[in-house]
DNA sequence: AGCGGTCAAGTTGAT
DNA sequence: ATCAACTTGACCGCT
């Protein structure tokens, strides 16, 4: 059975998660700062619950929750706790009654941190500013049930073995609530499937396959190959990532996200695995009713709310 | 209401 | 040196 995923966002269903600035925050006094952080926040609790029931009723059996459920929660002089805004508890009353929402129509949850948090950057101060945003997901995800806070390699620096090898020790140094979620996604430039197999295998860390990225930076192994592999490093059902070149595979550049998905990007392989794939598409929910519908004509196995 | 400027953060590679 | 790309344009403040 394939479990389609949306991705952070709507295009046309009214449904909006909101956000601010550290800029404008600090602008503003320190009250009113929490006072605007808890009614985005509180917004934000509704906004996943709106989000749950959507996909639960269209067939979309995984939501990839923003970054940004919590805005500026990390930052060094904006950040703040939930404890101290003054919605505090009904926030993570919010965040609790859309986790049990999930958990009751079977709707799967995920995480994935934005490109600045990188478990392997040579600066000491880079890599705690990471943990310090993965400890603030993985908590929410504990809140919500979440079951995957998905990152990427990070970068080279000139030596991939050095940055590899940072990259292994720091994940075993993870305190084990954030490495019970981690996952590592191959990337389009500089880390391929070949490359982080190992240090899934190394840590006990799933891997997140990518296709779309796969074919972007290939490695030598086919797609069918690649997921195979990938499928022994987890534990729980796999994630896997889809999306179709805006330009095409023969245009400038093949990175870029189409707003759907062409069928033909699927690999053939996933047809009969029970996986989650998150749908990397411009159009949101409505590239996911695309796909469901052609997947539904050829008689794919697609999840459905309990 | 509409619109232009702004937004915390890292790294890479194309131009 | 600048910029776009990466999971995502949203929001503030002025007119």
């Amino acid at each position: 059975m394939i479990r389609l995923g949306l991705c952070c966002k709507f295009k046309d269903e009214p449904i909006r998660f909101r956000t601010t600035t550290a800029t404008y925050l600090l602008r503003i006094s320190r009250d009113e700062a929490c006072a605007k952080l808890s009614a985005l926040c509180l917004a934000n609790t509704q906004a996943l619950r709106q989000a749950i029931e959507y996909c639960a009723a269209h067939g979309i059996g995984s939501f990839r929750i923003n970054s940004q459920i919590l805005p500026v929660k990390t930052h060094p002089q904006a950040g703040y706790d939930i404890a101290n805004l003054p919605d505090g508890d009904a926030i993570c009353a919010g965040f609790l009654a859309a986790g049990e929402r999930a958990r009751e129509q079977g709707v799967r949850l995920t995480f994935h941190p934005d490109q600045f948090v990188l478990l392997n950057s040579p600066r000491p101060e880079v890599t705690e500013r990471a943990i310090a945003d993965l400890a603030y997901q993985a908590a929410v995800a504990d809140w919500v049930g979440a079951d995957v806070v998905n990152i990427h390699g990070g970068g080279v620096y000139g030596d991939k073995p050095s940055a590899l090898a940072r990259l292994v020790a720091t994940i075993q140094a993870l305190p084990a609530a954030i490495r019970a979620l981690l996952t590592l996604e191959n990337d389009d430039r500089s880390y391929t499937p070949t490359d982080l197999l190992p240090v899934c295998r190394q840590t006990g860390i799933p891997l997140v396959y990518d296709a779309h990225h796969h074919r972007c930076l290939p490695d030598g192994l086919s797609t069918a190959e690649a997921t195979v592999a990938a499928l022994t490093t987890w534990d729980r059902e796999p994630l896997c990532h889809i999306s179709s070149p805006k330009h095409g595979w023969d245009g400038p550049d093949p990175r870029p996200h189409h707003e759907f998905i062409d069928c033909a990007d699927i690999p053939a392989g996933w047809r009969d695995l029970d996986l989650t794939v998150e749908v990397e598409a411009k159009a949101k929910e409505a590239a996911i009713a695309g796909l469901r519908a052609t997947l539904l004509r050829d008689r794919w196995k697609l999840w459905e709310a309990k």
